[in-house]
DNA sequence: CTCTAAGCGGAGTAGCTACTCCGAATATAT
DNA sequence: ATATATTCGGAGTAGCTACTCCGCTTAGAG
């Protein structure tokens, strides 16, 4: 692969990101745009939209992978399972393709985002068992539901006009129906 | 306003509600289509698209606003609370729009739409208060956000693939946060 | 029954967008 | 420096969809 197509590549997948996280119905001409590319170049590096959108998706969901990987070495398994929680979520309020990827995370998608998915909830399911291993988290908590409140708090969160410390306040109402009583 | 013209405009409401229920983005045709009508019908009866998108979400939210105007005479606060909690997120499962809807009462919609929202969260609002009165809610939840975790979990039970009693252990595990300790 | 204003249907228009195609430009091996 | 395989750019194509226009139909008053 030839240096200037790499870095084409590299290119158009940032201003992917920058692009669909601010409009999910972007048309792919904007990304050409904001890359700086030719539209017949975003087409010839992802022949479709479709596969240009699960490129993105996969770029995230091995983000909050990593990160949720290396939260697993942290001593507190308590802050570091609400601390991915919370961050996950903070995310999403800013670039709002993040909680449809977590949504796609589980749902039918290309193979590459589908093994990043997999992933992603295999390492949140670690710092989650963990935290109730240590029992900073209720153990009667079971990884389907929790994962739904990660996904529904994250989509809560995207709404428009949801100001910080409400989101904050909103997450300890959460975290304490997660903690043993 | 003669006769068939009314119940056209009901036909093309309901038509409506139906298929932007399954697909947000689904073409104005759809709608006419399934109504039983020709396109130029609906777009006299609704000249833009976005008002009859507005016109869907206005039913759905005066709906709410009504049953949970009817719940506020129920005589177990924290039963009617969490009902109409339950129920707003059981339906949003199946109807993809409600959430959505909640989230629109609350951003700049049009005039009938936002009036709707207004009264619907004011009734919530005081099914909150009349909860935590009771002791059936924490008194220091403040509506914004548990407002906030209606919506998350109403978007979150929208995410395809979610289980009915998977929601249910996920709201169990909310309500637990909610209810005093 | 008659008349007419209100309403209907759907072919047509305009504009947008995903995707193609190919001549021009350029990286890199020799 | 030269050759050539690779990549680039962007005008053009096809198809979809919101919305218009107008001849035809029909409700319902008198």
């Amino acid at each position: 692969m030839r240096a200037d197509a790499r870095d084409n590549r590299d290119k158009i997948l940032a201003a992917a990101e920058e692009v669909f996280g601010r409009a999910p119905g972007a048309s792919t001409e904007d990304v050409a745009k904001l890359a700086g590319v030719g539209i017949g170049t975003v087409f010839r590096h992802f022949p479709t939209k479709v596969e240009l959108l699960e490129a993105v998706l996969t770029v995230r969901l091995e983000r909050l992978r990593d990160r949720a990987t290396e939260l697993v070495d942290e001593p507190d398994a308590g802050t570091a399972f609400f601390g991915f929680f919370s961050q996950v979520v903070a995310e999403a309020s800013t670039k709002l393709a993040i909680s449809e990827a977590l949504v796609a995370a589980g749902a039918a998608a290309g193979e590459s985002a589908r093994s990043a998915g997999a992933g992603m909830r295999a390492a949140f399911g670690k710092l989650l068992s963990r935290a109730q291993q240590s029992n900073a988290v209720r153990a009667d908590a079971d990884f389907p539901e929790v994962y739904a409140l990660l996904i529904g708090a994250s989509r809560g969160a995207t709404a428009a006009g949801l100001e910080p410390p409400v989101r904050d306040k909103m997450l300890d109402l959460l975290y304490d129906g997660l903690r043993p009583r």
